[in-house]
DNA sequence: GCTTGACCTCAAGTTAAGTTGAGCTTGTAA
DNA sequence: TTACAAGCTCAACTTAACTTGAGGTCAAGC
C-alpha cells in the first residue's frame, strides 16, 4: 500500500469520485501533478484532492478547463495554498457565478415578459435583443459545458 | 429576390444572426422545416426566425439541442403557434431557468461560505459534500486527510 | 448569354473533455 | 514465487454542435 503521506492514482480516483483517466487527463493539461515512484507510478500529495475539487466545483458551473487552468495557476507550485491563496482564487470565480445567476435571470425575466406580452416577435423580444454578440466566433461546438 | 412572404436561408441567417451551415443543420436535426423552390432551394415561412430565436435562447441558457427539439414538438406544425402554445413552452423552460438560478446560487453560496471559513478541506466543505461523491473506502487515509 | 454570388449535397474536420482498449510493467498477498 | 489487480503509455473513439471544403446548380444583373 501507498505510504502515509501519498496518494496512488487509484486512492485518488475513488477519494475524488473521478475517473483515473480523467486524472490522467487533467495531468496531461497542467491541472494537477504527480511525481513517480522508481517503478514510474504517479504519487500525489494530498493537497491534489483539494485541487480535483476545485476543478470539479469549477466544471460544475460552467467553467472551463482552460480557464480552471488558469486560476490554478495563482496558486503556489510547491506549498500548500494560503487562505489568502484561496481567497483570490474563490473571489474570480464568486464574480463569474455572479455574472452566470445575473444572466440567466435576464433570461427568466425577458421570458415571463414575453408570455405576458405574448411576443416572440423578432425585433422587439428582449431576449432576441440582448442576443447581438451571437453570431461570433470559430468552429467547433462552443456550449458544451454550459451549466450542466 | 424572394417573396414578400418567403425567406431564403441567406435571409435567414442574416435576419437571425446565426450561420447558413448552422441552418442547415437545425433543419436536418428536425428544428425547423423548409419547403423547396422548383429549383431545390430552401424557403422558410416568417415564423422559422422565431424558433431559431427561441433555439439561440434556450441554447444560452444551456438547453441542449436534443431538449429543444423535443420541446419544439409541442409546437403545432401547420399553423402559426397561438400564445397558449408558447405559453407552454416559456413555462417549461421557466421552470428549467429557476432550477439552474437556484443551483448556481447554492454553488455561489457555499463558496462564500468557504471563503469564511478558509476550509476547502475535503471532507468538510459544504460544496464538496453537496457533490455526494465520497470516496467510501480508506478509513487510515481518510484521517490523515482530514488534517487542518 | 454570361458572369457572379447565393444555394445545394455530402463528407470530413474541429473542440472539449474525457473514455476505451491494446499491450506491457509493478506491486503485493497468498 | 507466482497470480493478478492496479499502473503505465499511446492511439483511437465518443458526443454535441457546428464549420469547412469540394464539386456542382440556380438566379439575377449587365
Amino acid at each position: 500500500m501507498a505510504g502515509v503521506t501519498e496518494l496512488t492514482v487509484g486512492q485518488v480516483a475513488m477519494r475524488s469520485g473521478v475517473a483515473v483517466s480523467a486524472l490522467h487527463f487533467y495531468e496531461a493539461r497542467g491541472l494537477i501533478r504527480s511525481h513517480r515512484t522508481s517503478g514510474n507510478q504517479r504519487r500525489y500529495g494530498r493537497d491534489v484532492l483539494r485541487r480535483v475539487a476545485i476543478i470539479r466545483i469549477a466544471q460544475e458551473v460552467g467553467i472551463s478547463l482552460a480557464e480552471i487552468g488558469a486560476a490554478l495557476e495563482s496558486l503556489p507550485e510547491g506549498r500548500t495554498p494560503t487562505r489568502e491563496d484561496w481567497n483570490l482564487l474563490s473571489t474570480a470565480w464568486r464574480d463569474q457565478l455572479d455574472q452566470k445567476i445575473a444572466q440567466l435571470k435576464k433570461l427568466r425575466d425577458g421570458l415571463t415578459d414575453c408570455i405576458g406580452c405574448g411576443c416572440m416577435s423578432i425585433d422587439k423580444c428582449p431576449l432576441r435583443n440582448k442576443e447581438d454578440r451571437l453570431g461570433a466566433q470559430g468552429p467547433g461546438a462552443r456550449r458544451l459545458l454550459v451549466a450542466r
